[in-house]
DNA sequence: AAGTTTACATGATGATTATCATGAAAAATG
DNA sequence: CATTTTTCATGATAATCATCATGTAAACTT
């Protein structure tokens, strides 16, 4: 049966977010086109119309997640709180997905890295703007260490074991940023 | 054929030492257990004598890793060029192995979280020890801030897809570290 | 040195999964 | 309304891979 217009693109959506959370919670390999398919309520055959490959699927999710992002400004201090809070390392299927995925995109393909990486640009401008610092230069350098100490942290606070070690991991890592944030 | 003692202990530090470098470059469900098997000169029916699952294999890999490591002590700032270098992004095989797999160890066994769980214990702890900070809780606030950027510093630099910003990610972040441990 | 044990090689097996072929039915199109 | 597209469902297919059964020869054991 065919759909109408409107009806193909909310479906190709509805592929784009369930993978998209899929990818986040599980990983991309653990995660397979027939889950994906289901998630958006669709059988798994009808997947090869939308995408040409699982690869595909991958590189277009990561750049329907970079964007369809609504633009915040809440400042990079305030934006760190969040961030660093125990319920955005407990959403990982709805959390930050450079969080959730940079550590394995690294293998993807060139179309997945380029869509991240586009984010990670995204990131590091929209942050240059709001972070502490004299000179743009320095505003730059908070950014980019500031992001970097934030992925770090949501990452080995979700792979730590330890509940008290992963509050710490946040809690630290906030602290330390806002210090920072000080000096200069 | 049954083989000496030694061997059989040397036969399994090969495979450890081979899943190691695998893991790290491939990821834990991209390698095979005969890939592993081939790289140690073996075949991949023996495996299961040494191992009962390839779930089993990644945590004993990853404690190994963990606690086969010679203990440096070069100072936090002096660990933070290396780590944040050039050549320490491009050797994903004998990296660091949070850097590369931390983000995937996320969704392994308890075992495995269990076991890099220690190494950051281990790595906090050590840190502790030679950050820069008038009191106890400020160098360890110091040793997780730092570790926390260079983690992230080092996956969004080998994500990146464009050298010239994965440069920049790696040299801004050991500035910033810098210039954060010069404040109290 | 005979008997026992066991590590490893060879070769299944069964499950999973990406991808594709086909068909039907409904939307576009004129 | 007739014709043409085209999306999606159903159901293969072919490859990959974790795990296991069996046999053998060499190391232990006594």
């Amino acid at each position: 049966m065919k759909v109408s217009r409107e009806q193909v693109a909310e479906n190709r959506r509805r592929i784009l977010d369930a993978a998209g959370r899929l990818f986040r919670a599980k990983g991309y390999e653990a995660v397979t086109v027939a889950e994906v398919m289901k998630a958006a309520d669709l059988t798994h055959g009808g997947f090869y119309g939308h995408f040409s490959s699982k690869d595909d699927l991958i590189a277009q999710t990561l750049a329907h997640i970079v964007f369809s992002g609504k633009p915040e400004n809440p400042g990079l201090l305030t934006h760190a709180a969040q961030y660093l809070s125990g319920s955005h390392r407990d959403d990982i299927a709805g959390g930050c997905a450079t969080a959730g995925l940079a550590g394995e995109t690294i293998r993807q393909s060139p179309g997945a890295r380029a869509a991240m990486t586009a984010g990670l640009r995204k990131q590091i401008e929209y942050f240059s703007q709001t972070a502490p610092g004299a000179t743009a230069a320095k505003r730059r350098q908070a950014a980019i260490g500031s992001w970097a100490a934030m992925v770090g942290a949501v990452i080995l606070a979700r792979m730590s074991d330890d509940p008290r070690l992963s509050d710490e991991l946040l809690m630290q890592t906030r602290e330390w940023i806002s210090t920072a944030s000080r000096q200069d």
